[in-house]
DNA sequence: GGCACAGCATTTTAGACAGCATGTC
DNA sequence: CTAAAATGCTGTGCC
């Protein structure tokens, strides 16, 4: 099927021309032929990198000719920001929503095509945007993971409230190839697509011994490293002028083959030298300066233990063909695309809690096999696994490379997962009595797979009863009503468990202290916590019995719910810690994680921070001050003695330290110690800027005194 | 007494969404 | 069907 033939519009035709597209790959025709351009919904569940994006973009810009307005759906901020930058400039207008960017939602509904993140799509119709009304194409990328446990419902309602709203909006939702996929196209009343076609040839093998079986034949490798196979097929492909991905299980298995990877390849040249140099000039830490020792070799890992930054410039690096091989953990399978000549999947058992290690799904072998073969640049594409004998070489054929796909399965019946969604739905419009809400539950993916199911209605129930009991919602005759709490803990979008934690202990509590609200935040459902080692419980019995009177939360009774308190603890100390203002390296060295591990921790404790705040502000008065003064300690990583510092703009966790070890501990003190005294401490320009904000009045205390009396508060300076 | 080492016991193990309001060194 | 791999500890044998 010819580009020229399509109805779509004429300047996305032009583009494509220029780009060198001028025909569609087999299953985007087949997707035009099932109705894409005609309105009908379509389930398209084809292998990654088959043309998906191209068949998103062709329907979002057939309905935006005709006046319509898309929301494209993601499951991660990478994966929203990579689709943000690609369907921009093309003659449309693009806006992307998640947790990162753009908070000013009604502006963002000017634009075309918004990609925004499953949960964020949530949070928007809980806060009843006004512009989602507007959606006559809502396309739904990796739509497979409404099987996940934790993200699924989120998925699963939020397609079910976009459809109640707009009964006539338009539904397109991209798959991975899946086993049922029938299951979900009846879900979703769509036409189905499905194909194992793939742009780049595949070719899907078991290493044993000195030799990669494929179906078709073998490949000798040559042997380098006697003790390593995973590098001799590294490196058999490097010298084939490819690139290798390594997938491993752990953090320490992709930081050990980065190194052994390193020395062997011992690549060297300026660009190389200019990568690990950026790399270098970021690494707070021995994590990030054992990367750039790899990078500058020719190697690199890739794991959450990094942070962003570090993570984007090995995949940079990558991508310019810069860097050879990157060991990774299941980090790079799910997020952004990064293929390669070659993929090895060294690991297939990957450490499950409470049932230990266990093959991975044939779904995620056939994901990162799929990042095999970069399209127009690889003449063929290769995912190896690794045998450790001859026994298990027809074992790995059949579990994985002949073996389909998974079924994918709701899990919205999960009482885990019901509690949000139940008080969702309630408080923000979609059902106000017990016979709407199971009315609303027949439209998700659960009751279309269990049409007499009773499993849903039950744990609806049981989440409704606690809604009631913590007194989230009320019930007066049949009508179901979130109350002031109910409604609020909706929008905030945590957990109704933790709300309940939270504002039972802001109740009771006598006085305030700023561990003990750590503690208590991170024994909340919503808060991931660090794992403790045996060897940490001595310290943190220690530190307990220091601090007691500063702990909130008891030491539980049963044996059962230690192993989860401890974890608390660390994790608590953890964030003690880093708004001590102790560095990265000594957080890092003491608690045994990396530096992503502490922004992701400080990033999701500042979020359970200010709900706590919104909760404290009407239900515990006399602590919300104190917890909205601690969550700008935790954001800047400071001592409450620095907040006055930090009001002003170009002032951080820093420059703030090094103005008050000078003595100048508030603003109005660097106003009386001078221009040219200030400049000795932070420089010519951040001084005069700071001096310009002082005399315009400009800085952010200003806002923040006129924001905080609105709410009955005093100023944020009563503490030395 | 002190050291090396085999063999047994214990420990460790991936990832990442959400609120809010703007600018670190 | 299903806990593997790494690290730590203990006890023995040898000097």
């Amino acid at each position: 099927m010819q580009i020229e033939e399509l109805a779509i519009p004429e300047n996305l035709k032009q583009k494509y021309r220029a780009s060198g597209i001028t025909e569609l790959y087999p299953p985007q025709a087949e997707s035009v032929r099932k109705g894409l351009l005609d309105g009908r919904n379509l389930l398209v569940a084809i292998p990654t990198a088959s043309g998906k994006t191209l068949i998103a973009e062709m329907a979002m810009h057939r309905h935006i000719a005709q006046g319509g307005k898309c929301l494209y759906i993601v499951p991660l901020k990478a994966l929203a920001s990579e689709k943000y930058a690609e369907f921009s400039g093309k003659g449309v207008r693009v806006g992307i929503s998640t947790g990162d960017f753009d908070r000013r939602d009604d502006r963002l509904g000017k634009n075309d095509i918004i990609v925004a993140t499953s949960e964020k799509v949530d949070s928007l119709l809980r806060n009843r945007t006004a512009w989602l009304a507007g959606i006559t194409l809502l396309v739904i990328d990796e739509v497979h993971l409404v099987d996940s446990p934790d993200r699924g419902p989120t998925l699963e309602m939020v397609i079910a409230k976009m459809r109640y709203k707009s009964p006539s909006l338009q539904l397109l939702a991209l798959s991975a190839t899946i086993g049922n996929p029938q299951t979900l196209a009846g879900w979703l009343d769509a036409e189905l697509v499905t194909s194992t076609w793939r742009p780049v040839d595949l070719r899907q093998g078991v290493f044993c011994g000195d030799v990669i079986r494929f179906r078709d034949g073998i490949r000798k490798v040559p042997v380098v490293s006697r003790n390593y196979d995973d590098l001799n097929l590294c490196l058999d492909t490097l010298a084939e002028g490819g690139q290798c991905l390594v997938f491993v299980s752990s953090r320490k298995n992709a930081e050990a083959f980065a190194k052994r990877a390193a020395s062997a390849i011992k690549r060297e040249n300026d660009e190389l030298a200019a990568c690990a140099a950026k790399i270098s000039a970021i690494a707070e830490t021995e994590l990030e300066k054992t990367l750039a020792v790899c990078v500058a070799k020719g190697a690199a890992f890739h794991h959450a233990g990094l942070r962003r930054e570090a993570r984007t410039i090995v995949e940079e690096g990558f991508r310019k063909g810069l860097i050879g091989c990157i060991s990774s953990t299941p980090t790079l399978a799910a997020g952004l695309n990064l293929p390669a000549r070659r993929v090895v999947i060294r690991d297939y058992l990957r450490y499950n809690a409470g049932e230990g290690m266990l093959p991975i799904p044939a779904s995620e072998y056939h994901q990162m096999a799929g990042r095999a073969g970069r399209p127009h640049l690889d003449p063929y594409g290769e995912a190896i696994l690794i045998a450790k004998d001859e026994g298990q070489v027809e074992d790995l054929f059949a579990g994985y490379i002949d073996a389909a796909a998974e079924d994918v399965h709701s899990k919205t019946a999960e009482p885990a997962a019901l509690y949000t969604h139940v008080l969702s739905l309630i408080a923000s419009g979609f059902a106000g009595t017990r016979g709407e809400l199971s009315a609303f539950m027949d439209r998700t993916l659960y009751s279309h797979e269990h049409p007499q199911g009773r499993l849903i209605l039950r744990a609806v129930d049981s989440a409704l009863a606690f809604l009631v009991r913590s007194e989230m919602i009320t019930e007066v005759g049949e009508h179901l009503m979130a109350t002031e709490s109910g409604t609020i803990v909706s929008r905030l979008y945590i957990d109704p468990r933790s709300a309940e934690m939270i504002l039972t202990e802001l109740r009771e509590r006598k006085s305030y202290s700023d561990l003990g609200l750590l503690q208590l935040l991170c024994c909340t459902p919503d808060m991931p916590t660090l794992y403790a080692r045996n060897a940490d419980v001595a310290t943190l019995d220690r530190i307990m019995g220091e601090r007691a009177d500063e702990l909130w939360i008891a030491v539980p009774q049963d044996e059962e719910g230690m192993e989860a308190f401890y974890r608390s603890i660390k994790t608590a100390l953890l964030l003690s810690d880093w708004s001590d203002e102790l560095s990265d390296a000594k957080i890092c060295e003491r608690y045994g994680v990396g530096p992503g591990d502490i922004y992701g921790m400080v990033e999701s404790v500042n979020w359970l921070l200010h709900a706590s705040g919104e909760l404290a502000r009407l239900f515990r008065p006399a602590f919300s001050q104190p917890i909205r003064e601690y969550e700008v300690c935790m954001k800047n990583g400071i001592r409450r003695e620095l907040l006055p510092l930090v009001r002003l703009r170009g002032i951080g966790r820093v420059r703030a330290r090094r103005l008050f070890n000078h003595g100048i501990t508030t603003p109005d003190a660097i106003k009386g110690a001078g221009l040219s005294e200030v400049t000795k401490i932070l420089g010519r320009g951040v001084a005069e800027q700071i001096f310009t904000q002082l005399e315009n009045r400009s800085w952010r205390s200003g806002a923040a005194e006129a924001d905080t009396e609105d709410r009955g508060q005093s100023t944020l300076i009563q503490f030395r």
